[in-house]
DNA sequence: TAGTGGTCTAGACCACCTC
DNA sequence: AGGTGGTCTAGACCACTAG
């Protein structure tokens, strides 16, 4: 298993054992042990040093919303031990924007669903998030077969297609952005994120726009040279 | 080499020849072109379906800036063949607030230098950039060994320092934000970036504040599950 | 100079896709 | 059934760090 090592006891800011040692410590190769040190590097637990040794980081934001990798709403809800829920939620049926068609890979006039709704965490709103898909995607009747909640389990159940990545912008929130008075009245800071989806096969799935309170979620990148 | 595959004739989006065909080619093991392609995978270039092959990407916003990599402003502004300035640049000297002590590891009462500087490209204010360093880092004559443009470069070339990740925040600008006025007075809206640049060895180097005209400036992350 | 990480190799086995 | 990517191995050489 590429995925041993978990920072038993090293969780310190100390030097790690070789890749010699943890390969014999744990009866794989070295060559195994390091990917495995790859991996952690690239999640930022890890540094290393040429001639020198693997040293754990001193101190990384794990909390909050790492962009690095795609984590759905629901799940980053959850994490804060929050009930999550949803309120006014609408339904249609339009043709694309030519942005939309671009993005989506889409002629500019398939048919596209747009669900629009706000997410709670605690009863609070904290999120308007609008979704668009293609009907070429998720078919006449995807009014029927949609699920609240998690729109990403939604098509790995309902429809065996699995999201896995999506190209995101990050956009401040401009005057001519329409928004639901319940999200406005709480008066918080708001950063917009626009984000197409997209399977194992590169092709993309979804659109969405997410308009969050960023008085409540924090968002980082760590971003390496 | 383990960086030898650039998608030479690829360029569309189809299929590329096996992994083995491809370490004959190129006259290397099949571990290495493995290397390469998982390299060029997280680049967002390429992906793969076990059991198929690898497929080059349809399409890649590679344009703009993509925070998944650590650019400085300098690049990104050299990218779009304008040409970099700065304007009112103001330095001064003092204790660090209670959290930029805890971001940089330094004892709340250790001086900070502080760099304000407007950022231009083609004589257009762009962003409103602040540094602060600590003195026990970059030394009481700062001020002197101080020079324009990159300040990557400048610890690069006169103190050795390598920048090599930052821990970057992104934030919606808020009323209480000060912002000078050659920026308000653009109506542009704004994005707010907090970052912690760390060294090779994980040690926190410097904090910056960047407020970022998003009507110029776009802002992509490639977020992979 | 000894020990470390960075790179590469030739070969093996498996799970999966495609035919 | 044959080809593909995913994983792992045992060994090699090099460049760098540290004492």
């Amino acid at each position: 298993m590429s995925r041993l090592i978990g920072e038993d006891g090293y969780a310190d800011g100390k030097k790690l054992p070789s890749e010699k040692e943890l390969a014999e410590t744990y009866g794989v190769s070295r060559e195994t042990i390091r990917k495995a040190l790859k991996h952690l590097t690239q999640l930022g637990r890890v540094y290393s040093i040429r001639g020198s040794g693997h040293y754990v980081r001193h101190w990384v934001p794990q909390m909050e919303s790492t962009l690095n990798r795609l984590t759905s709403i629901t799940e980053l809800i959850k994490q804060s031990q929050l009930v999550e829920g949803e309120m006014e939620v609408h339904f249609f049926k339009r043709v694309p924007t030519k942005d939309e068609a671009e993005l989506l890979q889409i002629h500019p006039l398939d048919p596209v669903f747009v669900v629009d709704r706000i997410r709670t965490a605690g009863g609070e709103p904290l999120i308007f998030n609008q979704n668009v898909l293609p009907q070429s995607v998720v078919g006449e009747d995807f009014p029927l077969r949609y699920e609240k909640g998690s729109l990403l389990n939604c098509l790995r159940t309902r429809y065996r297609i699995d999201i896995a990545e999506a190209m995101t912008e990050v956009l401040a929130v401009r005057a001519e952005d329409l928004l639901p008075y319940r999200l406005k009245e709480t008066g918080a800071p708001l950063l917009k994120f626009k984000q197409v989806h997209y399977d194992a096969k590169a092709l993309p799935i979804f659109l969405s726009y997410d308009i969050m309170r960023n008085d409540v979620i924090r968002f980082f990148i760590r971003r390496v040279m």
